[in-house]
DNA sequence: TTAGATCGTTTCCCATAAACTAACAATGAG
DNA sequence: CTCATTGTTAGTTTATGGGAAACGATCTAA
């Protein structure tokens, strides 16, 4: 067992503060039998004697008093300790990290982000957009926001919204190739892949009527630099196959074409924000995920077919680059 | 029960500094389990989340860092409060309060307190010589000189010496009013009593075959001021009863005679130290009483009909009385 | 004086709260 | 890949700490 000391500390303190074994026993809510034998066990593991008692007066002896004193300290310590945690739990302040997908980050989190720091002057938010994928323990990461299914287990994923994976050529390439009514003949065209595709070299889909299938690709060129991957797509050397969030707005204006738009990319992703588990979450944290979550429910404007006017998240670079 | 932020605090900074479950439990002598189970407790009772850990990494939330800076100065601060009681108690100072009878504190004690003094320094003492008994616990009194048989419930009282009481009066006295051979004859003499005597008009004694009996006597004066006493008897009042502390020297210089010598008084008398009870005896305390009891041990040069050569207690007031 | 109230202590007993054992999942190291 | 290590969990057991009640001492009030 422990030192016996820390634990009856706040006993003894009592006591001599009402100067009374049962009104302490009183305040702390236990008996005085039990308090009788705090302060016992505590002199018998200080092999010196804290009070004087009578049945009529409780004092100090001189080591007693020299111990009170070092004993309301720890107290006051350990109140002090836990309010402060506490305070700093529900006034969120400090650094929040934040790891994102570079394109991501890039079009549509950015404008998030500053209207979080501006909301939230406390936070320093620090955020590193890398399509690497960080350790988020090891790292001290506090959230993480990744466009992936898979779950970590000690780590709590939410869902921000869905990412739709859509296929896309530059008018000029498909003058050139042709445009493919049909998976089969993807094997035929030229591709652009993502450095780190789960499935390199394939294309799984689930067409119209929910059935999967696998095809093949040719791939020419590949990349994880998210700019580079689109340039790629515009400058016409291939197709991509890639979140609408990096193509929507070009699919939009008309400087890429929508491929095979009724074979769905499988499996389905979904855009999340992964953080340590949330047994107790860091304030900070809860404050952000909240936010972002916020931020991003609903419709967002970089769908490919989506009603424009029912789109709930408008991101500033999105607007900017549209206009 | 109580906080359980306070009790797992020293479990919490050992497994910080160790950075490990499994070395924080060895180092405490428990489980990894336990120490796993205390850590989320403490995070439970502070509904923060402390530590980030992973199967091969523990490291620190904000929250977690921040609490351990408090954390690490409640266990430093109960370190220092148990070490400095610890020292203080092997290493004795402060105020030593000493409480004697009046005229055994002027004639026996004075010296003694003077040698204890000038040999532990650090102490202070503080004597009070008087004939009133004080409540030794409320007046924190540390050692008080008592000479009775009583025993009080909450002190423990050490045998210094024997208390020889004598009965004497001045060789005029006597001429005037004669010599008594028995106590049933003192009922016809002049008495000057204590005040606070514990059986007020009666001489009880014992005579040589061990058969005890009571006279009463005749009180013409009574005093508490021991000079006073010892200076009335000296003056031929009256026949006095009074420990050979006080009368010795008179009698062995013949200002005084002793009468009845074969009587002893009833009951016996002893000089004790009396103090707090010692399951944990304060250093001062033991070292005083130790130091005192020392010096009492022995025949003292007081004791009337001693042998002077073999006394081991001699008081320099007795010396300098005798010179 | 006596009776009652209050206070700290003690003894005994029990319920709860800790600890341990053992098995597990996750993760690096060799 | 295998093995060792780490933190967690579940289930069991232990023992520790607290409650009830009786006790002795002390003070107050009648």
């Amino acid at each position: 067992m422990q030192s016996a000391v820390l634990i009856y500390i706040p006993t003894f303190v009592k006591v001599v503060e009402l100067e009374s074994f049962s009104k302490a026993a009183k305040a702390m809510g236990m008996t005085k039998s039990a308090v009788s034998k705090q302060i016992q066990a505590l002199e018998d593991a200080l092999t010196v004697r804290l009070l004087n008692r009578t049945t009529r007066s409780v004092r100090l002896t001189d080591e007693g008093e020299h111990f009170y004193q070092q004993a309301r300290q720890v107290v006051e310590a350990v109140g002090e300790a836990e309010r402060s945690v506490q305070h700093l739990n529900q006034n969120p302040s400090g650094v929040l990290k934040i790891t994102a997908p570079e394109s991501f980050g890039h079009y549509h989190l950015a404008s998030a982000l500053a209207e979080f720091a501006a909301t939230y002057p406390e936070i320093t938010l620090e955020a590193e957009f890398t399509n690497r994928f960080a350790n988020i323990l090891d790292e001290g990461i506090d959230v993480a926001i990744r466009i992936a299914s898979l779950t970590d287990s000690s780590l709590i994923a939410r869902k921000l919204t869905r990412c739709q994976t859509v296929m896309a050529a530059a008018p000029g390439y498909l003058e050139r190739h042709g445009t493919p009514t049909h998976p089969d003949q993807l094997i035929n065209h030229r591709f652009i892949e993502y450095s780190y595709a789960d499935r390199p070299k394939e294309w799984r889909y689930k067409d119209a009527a929910g059935k999967t299938g696998v095809a093949p690709i040719h791939v020419v060129m590949r990349t994880n630099a998210g700019e580079m991957f689109r340039e790629a797509a515009l400058a016409g050397i291939g197709i991509v196959a890639a979140p609408s969030f990096m193509l929507g707005k070009d699919i939009q204006q008309g400087k890429l074409v929508q491929l095979l738009a009724e074979f769905a990319a499988e499996p389905e992703r979904n855009i999340y924000a992964l953080f340590p588990h949330n047994r107790h979450m860091s304030a900070k944290v809860r404050l952000f995920v909240d936010f972002i979550a916020r931020r991003f429910a609903g419709t967002p404007c970089w769908e490919v077919g989506a009603d424009l006017t029912s789109c709930s998240i408008v991101s500033s670079a999105w607007l900017k680059a549209s206009a």
